[in-house]
DNA sequence: TTAAAATGCGAGCTATTACTCGCATTGTCC
DNA sequence: GGACAATGCGAGTAATAGCTCGCATTTTAA
């Protein structure tokens, strides 16, 4: 069987010990990402962060874009949570109310963590695990997309998929770049300029 | 003069011979990004492909990001040539239909060299360049909103300068989403619905 | 023609990287 | 307590990167 467990990478973790090495490696990767750059976060910077060696990081991921991934799928989940959560709690309003939480909802979850959210967008076409970002994407196209047939009466005739294409590629794009690149647009009066803003242009378009 | 010792050319070409080896070297860097990817080409490599020995590409660039940033400015510069000639070719036109040639026009540009186009995008943020491209972005919020001071009377009383940026940044998601993650969008039909369907989301939004 | 300037060359230096391996320490279970 | 697994360690290795430097060749200009 494991003729070299001792060098056989991507361990299952299983006693408490291994399981914080674990988690401290993953933090201490996320912290460089976003304190040093992507090109400091080379895997000895990382275990020493860690205050771990450089040995046992070996032993939990096979690379350092494991642990890169293993960052990117935390934060992801973070997402997630903050965007179903918010289209639940919005499937019965009508459109220009859901349209505003939604937005509201997708400035927060870019706020969740900013630096790190910018760190990732930035790195994750780098190591190609953009094929599971866009897997995070199309269920929210497709969560949208079931909002909207539900309220297919408040709309004008349209075709849905490309409605929710139109829509939520331009509010993320929206939120993104007002939360990374004009952080001036977001005082309290400029936050709520924006979700007017965006508000108007996506409920002028569905109806 | 140059600030930036890293990234400006050490050397002026002045005859023809080495302004040659200048577009060679430059050429071959855009070559290998598209071809073989960012973390291919390193300079030894580019300096292969170019048919030039690396002792003279560092006599013309002293870095490899020079090089990667020379590639980034010649595309550019593509591009704001369309940018330009779409926004001037418009300005007397009437929202609606200044709206559909601008439309039309962004995804024209994405389509100058989509390849080269994805890269850079991807890369452009690891390069610490993002700033000039933000200049260029400026430039064009900065035009767009000269169009719309002009053609105050055909809107609804607004922010013009947060109008700005929400009309170029939706259109800017859109298209580039759809050339560079939704090639299928863009058959001849998908094109001319994307199309209509940007035109309405901003001229439903400017009025 | 000829000296100086411009251009071109590439072996090789230095630094850094991802990653391995043999061994030490700690935990588990009887 | 003793045997065995799990975990931890870090000096060391091989590969590769960016980049320099001394010298050869070509062009310019007188």
């Amino acid at each position: 069987m494991a003729r070299r467990p001792h060098t056989s990478p991507r361990k299952q973790a299983s006693q408490e010990r291994s399981r914080a090495t674990v988690d401290a490696l993953v933090e201490a990767t996320a912290r460089i990402l976003v304190k040093e750059g992507f090109d400091k976060a080379s895997t000895n910077r990382i275990a020493e962060k860690a205050g771990v060696s450089i040995g046992s990081l070996y032993q939990y991921f096979p690379s350092k874009e494991a642990l890169v991934i293993a960052v990117i799928e935390r934060h992801t989940r973070e997402l997630m949570q903050v965007a179903r959560a918010a289209l639940a709690e919005v499937a019965t309003l009508p459109v220009e109310q859901a349209v505003r939480r939604l937005v509201a909802a997708a400035i927060a979850a870019h706020r969740v963590d900013p630096r790190l959210h910018r760190v990732l967008s930035e790195q994750i076409p780098r190591t190609g695990r953009l094929g599971e970002i866009e897997i995070f994407n199309r269920e929210f196209y497709a969560l949208f997309r079931a909002y909207l047939e539900n309220h297919r009466n408040e709309l004008r005739s349209v075709d849905l998929e490309l409605a929710a294409f139109m829509c939520v590629t331009a509010i993320e794009a929206l939120t993104h770049t007002a939360v990374l690149y004009r952080p001036e647009m977001l005082s309290d009066d400029g936050a709520e300029a924006l979700v007017d803003e965006a508000t108007r242009l996506v409920t002028r378009y569905l109806r």
